[in-house]
DNA sequence: ACCTGAACACCGTTCAAGT
DNA sequence: ACCTGAACACCGTTCAAGT
């Protein structure tokens, strides 16, 4: 009865399965019991590795810091902020649970120290001083890690179901009650593709509203290095920082 | 004995109770059972009023967007959009869980989406395009809420507790092995007060840190504006918005 | 050193019943 | 119309025990 006896267990399998395991059934169902049944061990089984659910968590983030590129070499600091950040949120995208749990973890492991400073030392190396580079990492925060605040989360289930049983004339009466109610979020949802050929609409280009902010954020950054900002200025002058 | 006769129950009252329930224990202590006991009810009383905890939370949601003030009159957009974000972000900041909870939200209920739409509108009545707007309004993301993505987060408890029992050397020789193998993240942290009469430091002033990145991202949208940006003409040349 | 089993103190939510 | 009680199917984690 021994003989297909077990895989030991250990820290990186625990770690592996649990990120896989969320890729599947989404990270709310992920429970050590359900994890430790995947493994085909009991739960308490698990607590040998992980000293509990938050560890493992944290774990589970390391495990995808480890999947970013590390900078580019030879490159200015713009193009190797933008290249790492793109990385980031390749790498944060392959797990659509990575987002949530990045932003709920409270402590830093290692591995994300390890990137948080290196990804300082971009700004540092590029001639920011080391006040402005304080305050553009808080300015870029979230970005970092490749996301957005979503405005409307499009990875979760949507609000009704899509099409499916609703007529036509039903989704148009919606969509004319919803614009007389919201006439300017249906001005700006609706305004993709008015002049493009698909016509189908509703589909937000995520990528390019992510190079939106970045880009704007990392022209700014750029404009404040070169004219010497520094927080006592700012902070004298009250207003805006490119003021 | 039914002289003490309870007060009727009610969605209000229970929305009420819900968020300042979590404003004293938290918002991952609140349970369905233990606001019911709040409110010296059975558990499932509470189903009368709400649907289930995912409608108690979008409700905490909707009381907390019924505090933020409306728009300002008679101002151009600029400070219009900038006196909302800081109001909304009073009124988030009077409730610890608030963020975590907003972000949460999946589905979006009215009140979130007339503050959506009227704060939209803002950007429309500043001259911006449609076009436009949809990015802005996706560059600005939660920043619409008053919360920055934190890089550390200070509310939550710090990774060890604040000295009590450290001594002071043994402190300095943490620092000294931070700044060793983080050298960056020590270099920005330490940074504040350096050229200040406080010595104490590791005070990020996060109101100044969330007003300049809102103001770069504010002055950045009123360059495009001026500049009659379009997606379109973005998307063909590539690259950078600001470019 | 690693895994197990039973138990504890919780969850959200159902269903059928009470007033 | 509103509230109750008991029950179901789950959680994370402890403790003492097994190999």
């Amino acid at each position: 009865m021994d003989v297909e006896r077990r895989v030991r267990l250990n820290r990186d399998r625990v770690l592996r399965a649990a990120v896989s395991l969320a890729d599947e059934i989404g990270i709310e169902a992920l429970s050590m019991r359900r994890l430790a049944q995947e493994l085909d061990v009991v739960p308490m089984a698990l607590y040998k590795h992980v000293q509990n659910k938050e560890e493992l968590l944290d774990g589970m983030v390391e495990m995808i810091v480890g999947e970013i590129d590390p900078p580019v070499r030879d490159a200015d600091w713009k193009s190797a902020v933008r290249q790492r950040v793109l990385s980031a949120r390749r790498a944060l995208q392959r797990h659509p649970w990575a987002r949530q749990v990045v932003e709920s973890r409270t402590t830093k492991t290692p591995a994300v120290l390890d990137y948080m400073d290196s990804f300082t030392g971009m700004f540092l190396a590029g001639g920011f001083s080391v006040d402005l580079t304080h305050h553009v990492m808080h300015a870029i925060g979230g970005r970092m890690w490749g996301f957005t605040q979503e405005l409307f989360d499009d990875t979760a289930s949507p609000q009704a179901e899509p099409s499916a049983e609703v007529p036509a004339e039903v989704r148009a009466a919606m969509l004319e009650q919803m614009a007389a109610r919201y006439p300017n979020i249906v001005a700006i949802a609706t305004s993709m593709d008015h002049d493009d050929d698909s016509v189908v609409s509703h589909g937000c280009d995520d990528q390019f509203e992510f190079e939106f902010a970045l880009d704007l954020l990392l022209d700014g950054f750029e404009r404040l290095r070169d004219q010497g900002w520094t927080s006592r200025a700012a902070r004298r002058g009250g207003g805006s920082p490119a003021a």
